[in-house]
DNA sequence: CAGTCTCCTGAAGGTTTTTTTCATCTCTAT
DNA sequence: ATAGAGATGAAAAAAACCTTCAGGAGACTG
């Protein structure tokens, strides 16, 4: 019946960062999602063993909360959502204070070799949560937003701005017209540079700037389709974008947060660029076969999809032990 | 409903090896449970996705054999094995980034899934490779120098501009004093700035750019210390610089590669910033300390709705995602 | 060789868990 | 004040899961 059509991969379950995202979107949560959420971080390893009705209940919420909890951070339902609590759990206890650690941020006497490792997996643990968790139905879309459009606006302040730069660059690279500004005022006298089918891309690691969520209406107001770049869950910014790509990064202690999210969002952007070149691979090739000659690599292995129905096994018709 | 006690284990036996006991169980197990285990064995990832009745398809089974295999195997039900199976794939998971995969670059035939994976396994393994690679010697002697210097300047050009940029912005937050140049020129016309004792930091992915090593050649004749970050070896810029960082990025095929590299760079440049920092703690934990004050999950959404610039929010939920 | 016993196996029905729908409520902005 | 957007929980609907039961294949015994 209205079985919505949901594509057959539901992601995989590698290596994400769930309790991280989970802990910086708390102040997007409302009320019962801020309980619920509580619970989980409290004693994720006691919830993840609980089935929906026990985490409600625990909670002082409603299975239905639960339910609408498990799909605002980005599940399909709470089964989903249970078993990434489940591997992240499992995950914490192997190797485990991985996550612990990165909470606890840098104190003054870590050593240098401490500092760079603890930035290094936060960075890295960054990208890895964000391809996790990127949508790929939100993906693709962008990248169709983007191909179809005549001319790309993007927009980015302060550190944002920079990823817009490097984003035009590589459009630009690629032929295809793209304009950064990294303030309202300039953003704004462009107006008229973008119509409808065109796109405009904001970056706004929280989605609260005030400049960005007035460039985005602007011009959403004019027919431009608006893809916003953010972490945070729910926003100003998201409310008004057309297509949201979330990043994962997760804040710590010492640093001002904006480089794990930074580097999060030159992923996105790199992976969207890829995508857009590999749909006009043709014209792109010539180029890039010329500038790299052969670095040999050799085409391998292309992940055969394994459905292996069934298995020809021979029941040897062991006798039943036990 | 009498209940016949068989399982001698009713807990999970959470961090013992599934897999490996299934493997060794195999001559024990009868026809269909032996196929429901080569099911399991052959793709436990694939597996761990499936609900009961899907696995029993796949294994041209029944959904009652699962549920006795489930029970064969130790655990209470089919929900509980299947939290078992999902902690064990995503443990394995966890293991690392599967390096082969990276050399085979990106294919016309990749799905926006395959290339989000391709490119994050890329960038986050680029920060892992600087983070071990990084000497810790000359990290820590370029901060000496960052701490010694009254002024800093910063140069790069093109993608390395950008993350000259960054750098200053994060150094200024610092309230230290730090100028980003992106052209040789302006460099040059600013030679007065820095003197004996400063810094000059340098960024520069292939060491070869002619500006930047001329730059790099004129402060040094000014005394002034140079740092260079650069992903070559030995390059026509590590010959001049006094302290070298080295990036790790690897290129691949599709991109310019730029990108892993930028990505590494901001990496060294953040542990840097870090590092500084924390030689003067006291005065940056004051200002920290009290911006982020309490997020520690009291108190209820001060997250509001209103942009209050434009009212008139659209009716349709663009709830991101899905 | 037949009888009988054991125990594996899948279908059907019953139970638990999860999702959806809908009415109520709260809070905000006109 | 009042309308409206959105949050919340109760209950109905759907899905997933478990148990029971009848049928059937092999093996041991007489």
């Amino acid at each position: 019946m209205v079985k919505k059509v949901v594509m057959a991969e539901p992601t995989s379950p590698a290596s994400s960062d769930l309790l991280g995202h989970i802990r910086n979107s708390l102040s997007a949560f409302h009320a019962t999602e801020l309980a619920i959420a509580n619970c989980i971080l409290q004693d994720p390893v006691q919830v993840s063993r609980m089935n929906i009705s026990k985490l409600a209940e625990h909670s002082d919420t409603s299975v239905a909360s639960v339910v609408r909890f498990s799909k605002t951070v980005g599940y399909k339902g709470f089964p989903e959502f249970r078993m990434a609590l489940v591997g992240e759990v499992s995950r914490m206890g192997q190797i485990g204070i991985d996550t612990s650690e990165l909470d606890s941020g840098i104190t003054v006497e870590d050593s240098p070799a401490e500092i760079i490792r603890k930035i290094a997996a936060a960075d890295a643990l960054a990208i890895q949560a964000t391809a996790q968790r990127l949508d790929v139905a939100s993906f693709s879309a962008a990248v169709d937003a983007w191909e179809k459009a005549k001319t790309i606006g993007l927009f980015g302040v302060a550190s944002g701005g920079f990823v817009a730069m490097d984003l035009q660059l590589k459009l630009n690279r690629q032929g295809k017209n793209a304009i950064a500004w990294r303030d309202s005022h300039n953003a704004l006298t462009s107006l008229s540079l973008l119509g409808p089918g065109d796109s405009l891309v904001a970056i706004s690691h929280s989605g609260t700037t005030v400049d960005t969520v007035d460039v985005m209406q602007e011009f959403k107001d004019r027919g431009v389709t608006v893809i916003l770049i953010t972490n945070a869950l729910r926003s100003p910014a998201t409310a008004v974008a057309d297509i949201v790509l979330f990043t994962s990064a997760r804040e710590t202690t010492f640093r001002s947060g904006a480089t794990a999210s930074r580097i999060a969002q030159l992923t996105v952007v790199d992976c969207l660029c890829v995508a857009l070149a590999q749909r006009n691979w043709s014209g792109t090739r010539a180029a890039l076969d010329q500038s790299r000659a052969a670095v040999g690599s050799r085409s391998g292995r292309k992940m055969v999809e394994g459905n292996s129905r069934r298995s020809d096994q021979k029941p040897t018709r062991s006798r039943g032990g036990k």
